[in-house]
DNA sequence: CGCTCGCTTGATCTCCTTCAAGGACAGTGG
DNA sequence: CCACTGTCCTTGAAGGAGATCAAGCGAGCG
């Protein structure tokens, strides 16, 4: 597997240049590499971490539960995704991260990553601004779950998953692991199990997505992105044909 | 009033510790000031700001429009408050930005804020924190939209506000102001007027807090927060009597 | 004075929840 | 090899939170 250095270099060459220097800067890191059970936490409500995550394989989500027991899932992360980038600046996180799946992370020391955001102010310009489509990431879903029906926000789920998988390099052809359980993408779009197991039927019947056994196959991306009305200008990746940006 | 650049260094310091030198730096920051009437645009999608925006007077808002028509909105901002640093590190922004009422905001150049960043570590630690609160916020209120009632989410509404405009000293008292119709806290909730305005009466019954032309009234902060099942601790917010963080 | 905007109320409809139960499948232990 | 168990998916019926449609009212304002 490729060292986790390398992984993060690649994530954030989604969202800017990076020169080859800051690279290999980044390439040199060392992070120690850890196995997660599924359904345990990386960290939990109230930690002050020392280490920022890097997925190298399987699935996280970052998830909040509620008084009475609701879980609300923020966000999902795929493989070279760095899910807890903000604790470099936070004193302690707000919410938990675990494995959805069996997954393996990489962990850098903060105060190795500290030394590069002094050092090098593309790679401090570009883990910033991870940051911030975190958080333009956020509002999507916000948007999402408070204005469209649940029938278009699974639909969205699926956009935003595939598009990212892409810019991940992890799409093989017109599909990409999405090993996720109905439940979850309930608790991700504020639904029930049962109304999303309806939902996702409907949605079958359109022939546009099939989802089955952790699998997503996207059949007819235009028709699967009119019933979402998804953009993805939110998601501010470079280089990706789809995305069109205003100018 | 005070000049925009002191108003920034309180708000900075709402989240951390800030260096007299640093404060004093902030302090001369020169900053281009303009009225905006209400119900008018500061920045729109698409948009490449060459400035980043701060409250000085009245409310702004973050919000998007969707394909149908609806408004989904972000988040408020009060003043003291900065709502668009983070076009310092996204080359366009993804959403609206907006005065509900007659407001006044101040300018800062780009290039003077990226010279701070660049000299001062203590300012870019706290400008970038300060995005890092924004995300925070914006999870707050998925988790809020897609699993409160609307009842709960109400009152929840209501606490974020108080609790903000406390940390900003813009509380009378138990009061402050908060210049918003009921359209807007529908569109930020996402519910309709109507039943906003319903559930409204209901909040109003139980005493605890009212909300009546423009001025946000708590009557009894435990019993709303008890309904809002409010926490501060996702505000990030120091020196804040009623935020007991995790440790 | 009339007009617009925002607040309020009523009646009906629907999307989603809740509760309940059956079935498919994998893992485990006898 | 086969019961046993848990997890996940699926289906049905009933109930509720909030949407939709429609209309009246009050206050600020040109």
């Amino acid at each position: 597997m490729k060292p986790a250095g390398e992984t993060l270099a690649q994530h954030l060459g989604c969202f800017g240049e990076l020169p080859p220097e800051d690279r290999a800067a980044l390439a040199e890191l060392k992070a120690e590499v850890r196995d997660l059970p599924r359904q345990t936490d990386v960290l939990r409500r109230g930690d002050r971490p020392t280490h920022v995550v890097i997925v190298l394989g399987g699935l996280l989500y970052r998830y909040a539960v509620g008084p009475g027991g609701g879980r609300q899932i923020h966000s999902f992360y795929l493989p070279t995704e760095a899910p807890s980038v903000e604790s470099l600046h936070l004193d302690y996180v707000d919410n938990h991260l675990g494995a959805v799946v069996h997954s393996r992370i990489g962990l850098f020391p903060h105060d190795q990553l500290h030394r590069l955001i002094d050092e090098r102010p593309e790679i401090r310009r570009l883990l910033w601004r991870q940051t911030l489509v975190q958080g333009a990431i956020f509002r999507e879903w916000l948007a999402r779950n408070s204005t469209m029906t649940a029938y278009a926000s699974l639909a969205h789920l699926f956009c935003e998953m595939f598009t990212r998988a892409q810019a991940a390099g992890l799409t093989n052809g017109n599909s990409c692991a999405l090993p996720l359980t109905q439940g979850f993408v309930a608790d991700a779009l504020g639904l029930t199990a049962v109304h999303t197991n309806r939902t996702l039927q409907a949605l079958r019947e359109t022939g546009a997505v099939e989802w089955r056994s952790g699998r997503l196959t996207v059949k007819d991306w235009p028709k699967l992105q009119a019933i979402a009305r998804f953009h993805p200008h939110y998601l501010h990746l470079r280089s990706n044909p789809r995305v069109r940006r205003k100018h």
